[in-house]
DNA sequence: TATTATTTTTAGACTTGTCTAAAAATTTAT
DNA sequence: ATAAATTTTTAGACAAGTCTAAAAATAATA
């Protein structure tokens, strides 16, 4: 069993190996977890002792089988944690997250497992994030930021690379949301500032903007 | 803002003097959460200091309006998600205490008040037990004890007043639940066992069972 | 490659919540 | 009402998780 810290540890570790080739650095899981990098060094000590990391001091980290497993499940319930937010207590998707954050560390395999079922199974979270199996496994779906389309491609929006509050509540109020068809209609040599036409409206976005939102990349133009 | 451990105090008070008149006794509180009581004093200072109880070394705790206020909404968080997980995650009743242990300390004003909406506002959690409303009150229902009622009268079963897994589960095997008409078919003077009639089904419990089963007390025969 | 800068670890301290053992206060019983 | 039993509190210790400051190792640079 793992501690709720332990929890937060192994969940930081997961998301940071997957844009990380090599060990994971102390230093990125502190700025992670808003810590500092002495607790991180006495936290690794002790996960390397459970099994769930590998670790070489000054060589970084890495999980273990175990500890991939761990934190997938914590991943899994985050993520269908979220969705409950939304589709049935009606939380905008930039609500969940911090309810989220609490609600993945309860502990009943029933609990979960009956939660997904009442969901309908989903795929993704309220930000299109996969939600992993009960075996952690997640399927990737593959998709391109919309900042790489050209000119008149076109594609569905599926998900958003950083789903901070204030990305969130921006795109509400522009009325992107997530499944909507986006068509480039023109590309701003000068500031890399998109034109696009969401739905029936013509949008002008900056390369910001278009640099944190995924298209579902589709074969063919 | 409370602790998890300081808001398992204050549930335990608040549950202590429901059935207590004058201040709990340290004993009754670490009897009540499996600690020992010089933990209790430890605690309780605390509280005074945050203005929850009122304390008086050697004399008992009570609780403030505040404090009564913070435990109730836990007991509120308790029940409610007891409800979710019967009603819509087709929990047991007897499998629901300990993950609503759990999820009664997360804190989101938002979660609450939607699940109270999304289970249709209810009144009482699968046990019988009142859920406290938003500032902390509770609808007594008068009810009586099974086995205090007389032969040839009935009323509806509508509360356990022991909740452990196994007299639940006992229940569960007999066909007793809530909701369900009782009718006393006879009294046995010899060890004050009852006979009675529940649904179509003739039972006969022990008096101990009839101590635990709550009847909703009716004016009139 | 020698030096500087950065990263990581160690050492020691602090907080929260708990414990045991002993002292103090209260209650019960003779 | 005094002694015995019980309850409660105090004193000191411990584990988990964190921190600061300093030392050690690694990486970057002149």
């Amino acid at each position: 069993m793992f501690t709720l810290s332990e929890e937060n540890y192994l969940k930081a570790i997961y998301h940071l190996e997957l844009d990380t080739d090599g060990g994971v650095s102390t230093n990125a899981i502190a700025e992670k977890l808003a810590t500092k990098a002495s607790s991180v060094t006495d936290m690794i000590k002790k996960l390397s002792e459970k099994e769930v990391v590998l670790y070489k001091k000054y060589k970084g980290v890495t999980l273990t089988i175990l500890g991939k497993t761990v934190a997938a499940s914590v991943v899994r319930k985050h993520r269908l944690w979220e969705v409950f937010l939304v589709e049935k207590l009606n939380f905008s998707w930039h609500e969940v997250h911090e309810v989220a954050e609490q609600l993945e560390h309860i502990k009943s395999a029933k609990l979960i497992n009956q939660l997904d079922r009442f969901l309908g199974f989903p795929t993704h979270d309220p930000h299109g994030d996969p939600i992993p199996d009960k075996d952690g496994n997640l399927k990737i779906v593959a998709k391109s930021l919309l900042s790489t389309l050209s000119k008149n491609e076109s594609g569905i929006c599926i998900g958003v690379d950083d789903s901070s509050s204030e990305f969130l509540q921006f795109l509400d109020k522009k009325g992107i949301t997530l499944g909507k068809k986006i068509t480039i209609l023109d590309k701003e040599d000068f500031d890399d500032s998109l034109s696009i036409l969401i739905g029936d409206k013509k949008l002008s976005i900056s390369n910001k903007i278009a640099s944190n939102l995924y298209i579902r990349a589709h074969t063919g133009q």
